[in-house]
DNA sequence: CGTTGGGTTGAACCCACTCAATACGCGTGG
DNA sequence: CCACGCGTATTGAGTGGGTTCAACCCAACG
């Protein structure tokens, strides 16, 4: 009866343009440009792994090849907050350019792999080789527009809002590289989530289950920490319903 | 030659170890290194003028050198955020480069003078001079880890904390500058100010009466936008105390 | 003058926080 | 096997900080 076909492909939400190759595969093709142009060193972690510290005198880069990362900034005072997330192909440490040391903590929280270069040799390198240069300053711009996005988050989204909205940043996130975005597998606590969004983990796990209910997401196994997103379209309506509650009757 | 300063003056924004030059002297430094070597472009700017925005094709990166900016970020659904606020020596348009496309509104606060310069003409002429390649880095490095403070702020304190919080960046901001840091002339509205905090122009108002009642600032004339500011550290007390109002009575 | 934009302040409301109880999953060890 | 502890997640009740709505002041300006 109604169109199955336009509702059926799930994966498919968002780009009917074909790509220019598979999904994912530019991560790899400059992983590859950098590794052959320049040493790296390959590291194995695991969860709880810290590669740096703030503080610790900088001098690699590391570009996360496998896992996922948190990036954690401290305040003189003791306040931590989680500024940012990591998945394959980011770079880790370019706040450590600027000051010559690392500005935040870095830590696994999954095991993974990582490719770390060391920031003057990938300079000596990237002289007269114009796409390595590229390949850095692109991955210093999104950060840049990364953190913006999430000022955008936490200063404009009521908490209900925002939670969704990080899912939907990581749903992105997902499909950027490749990977089904429908399935999210939260390898963080309520409360590194509420951190990260700047709020309590209880207003995590009720804007969670008020998102279940109203069946923009769904859970998946006993943990709670996995879940399926049906329809990406549905999880932006939500943001834009948290945004305004007011029926606005009259007028 | 000046590679040595300029690779060891940004350090020293804290402490109160000497600086090795006249305070502020790094910036005219770096501007003067890069407009000998690549061309740039001077354009004077007044109080509303857009120096770009968002979507716009990025070919440019900008340098203030005198006056004051701010940045707007715009989400889809009209959102819109302050995301940065730039100073003398400030670089702009940073998040150009990896989509092609600038990411977010510059718009002066202020007259004042923009050397810009083409970004493909800043690669060429860095081509074998690590220096120019360094002022770059050390840039976006720096509005990295601002982005990243801001975050901080937003996630982890209360309104009349992150007020004075505002101030003291701002201070700093000048002090780096080797402008006085105890007068502060906002350029911005309370609105402006609200938004950047994410709060309303009503909480920005009521804190910063809170921190005159506290004789923590000193509103100058009666615009109530000049401000003096005649103890840093009470400052950075204030926000503690804003942070952990419970008296603990007990245990 | 009246108008307009910005700033302050009060009163009422409400969203998110705090505090608390409960439940669940998963090890460890009796 | 179950008991136990521990970390994590959920949910409820009550509170409070920040918002909303409103009135008011002030300075600039036509």
């Amino acid at each position: 009866m109604h169109t199955a076909m336009l509702t059926a492909a799930p994966t498919a939400s968002r780009a009917a343009a074909p790509r220019p190759s598979a999904p994912g595969a530019q991560v790899n093709a400059s992983l590859h440009l950098l590794s052959d142009a320049v040493a790296m060193q390959r590291r194995l972690v695991h969860a709880g792994d810290r590669l740096f510290e703030s503080g610790q005198d900088f001098d690699c880069l590391h570009i996360l090849h496998a896992g996922f990362f948190k990036t954690v900034n401290t305040a003189a005072d003791g306040r931590e907050q989680v500024v940012g997330l990591h998945f394959k192909g980011d770079w880790m440490g370019f706040d450590g350019i600027a000051h010559g040391r690392y500005g935040c903590d870095a830590i696994a929280m999954d095991t993974g792999e990582v490719w770390s270069v060391r920031y003057d040799a990938l300079l000596a390198a990237s002289s007269g080789r114009r796409e390595l240069l590229g390949l850095l300053h692109e991955a210093m711009s999104r950060e840049i527009s990364r953190d913006r996005d999430s000022l955008l988050s936490l200063g404009t989204l009521p908490a209900d809002a925002r939670v969704a909205d990080f899912l939907r940043y990581w749903a992105d996130a997902l499909d950027q590289r490749g990977l089904r975005a429908d399935q999210i597998t939260l390898r963080m606590t309520r409360a590194e989530i509420g951190n990260y969004l700047g709020m309590t983990l209880e207003s995590v796990s009720r804007a969670l289950s008020r998102l279940a209910r109203c069946e923009v997401i769904r859970f998946i196994g006993k943990g709670r920490r996995e879940l399926n997103i049906p329809d990406l379209e549905a999880l932006s309506r939500f943001i834009q319903a948290a945004m305004a509650p007011q029926p606005r009757v009259l007028q």
